[in-house]
DNA sequence: CGGACCGTTGATTCAGTTCAAGTCATGTGG
DNA sequence: CCACATGACTTGAACTGAATCAACGGTCCG
């Protein structure tokens, strides 16, 4: 059936269901027919070059976006020019949460590399959670996840130093990397260092000394933008209990 | 009617429609109807003495809470003990959120002074927003609304310098003041220089050292916990551009 | 009314920034 | 396909804003 649509057509149409991301992204837990429903939800499906804007700051909120392939930055800018990076975003997380409160985004999501976006439009979105329990659910949980996720992002910024900070933020894409069934061990960094320091609150020249650090200490190894975990135990420990010295 | 309630009960049922705050908590935008509906979520209320827990940090979550009176902060704790504060909360705001994600509250939240809140139960929120529409629409804008400010937070932490950080903090106390029918100029800081230091990533040295510049520079008076704006403009000039001395 | 907490201020230290120089990688146009 | 330009990264040296350490005054609560 699928196969008698038109091409663009046919690609609107790749379905939740079939999507791999589906444990990760808004469908968790929900039954086979209320997955079938959510597929309504997902209109259409939208390619960013790498650098290029998903949404920009002050642009009007019609839409969240689930990426579905690619990795995102988000950044928000202070009058002066000043950028803060407020979040990395990988495949089968959500963006554009930060546009439902006024209608307009206060962030700009950047693509990091090459990537895609299901299209979920937010005025679609709450009227099938009014239907379906389990979306709703989800949906509120996905929300509460990004307040818990700012509030450690707030530790990090507001009680860490530069190596924990480093060491927390490695853990954490680690983490991630292995929930999508990558390793978590040997993985490639999608940002620059500038935008891993505006994120962890550091200039460049910091996150670049303390990764040499690490690999000085056999923590990891750094290859550029490839990094390799080699002692994940005294990384974490080291969130606790900064290197002395 | 309420009169003749038994006096714990009529405490139980001071309704939302009565309540001075309906236009600060959730029943914003509703017709009246909504809002006689939107009442029967609101089971009891709690009172808290000064600095005792509406909820700690890793204790289930039933509910949201919204304040009725009195002044909250929520903190995250660090396992080596390291302590941050996340957040103040006044009057008309909702406590709670960070627990919707995973069921466990992953901060405490600790009254600044003696307080009452509203208890939601969320299980009966979740359903009634699934009825009306408007309440369900303010639920997502407030869930955003702290998403957007956490990262507002994130940019003070991140990119901001003492002075900024002490002159957003304050501006933004002031603003929240005015909102409430408070005086935006003249206000009591209901937290400690060391909890203002933890929310901002300074040194309780650094906040009154940073008081005292503002006031040698006429922008504020400062006596003890209360505050008087003096010249709001320089105060606000100040977040993009920094006193240079 | 007494004691613990809260706040101020000063002197010193230090983590991270800034400035600078140079290497390496990447990708674009000839 | 190479050459060159640009952006990304590393490393070093000097600087600085905020932390730390310390001492003391004020206040508020029990």
């Amino acid at each position: 059936m699928d196969l008698q649509l038109p091409p663009t057509l046919r690609q609107l149409r790749v379905a939740c269901s079939q999507c791999n991301l589906m444990e990760l992204c808004l469908p968790v837990g929900l039954s086979e027919e209320d997955v079938a429903r959510i597929e309504e939800l997902i209109g259409t499906r939208r390619k960013l070059k790498r650098h290029q804007a998903l949404y920009e700051v002050r642009s009007p909120f019609q839409a969240l976006y689930a990426i579905r392939a690619g990795s995102f930055k988000t950044t928000i800018v202070l009058e002066d020019g000043r950028e803060q990076v407020t979040g990395f975003q990988m495949t089968g997380e959500l963006l554009g949460l930060d546009g439902i409160s006024t209608g307009l985004h206060v962030v700009s999501a950047i693509a990091l590399e090459d990537s895609e976006v299901c299209v979920i439009e937010y005025a679609r979105l709450e009227a099938l959670a009014r239907e379906i329990h389990g979306l709703q659910a989800q949906f509120h949980k996905v929300l509460s996840r990004e307040i818990v996720r700012e509030q450690s992002v707030m530790m990090l910024l507001g009680t860490m130093r530069a190596e924990e900070r480093l060491a927390a933020f490695l853990l954490n894409l680690a983490q991630r990397f292995a929930a999508r069934g990558f390793s978590g061990t040997e993985f490639r960094l999608r940002m620059t260092r500038e935008e891993i320091g505006s994120y962890l609150g550091l200039k460049l020249e910091t996150v670049s000394r303390t990764l040499s650090h690490f690999q000085e200490e056999g923590l990891i190894e750094v290859q550029h933008k490839n990094i390799r975990l080699c002692d994940r135990e005294r990384l974490r420990a080291l969130i606790q209990a900064p290197l002395s010295h």
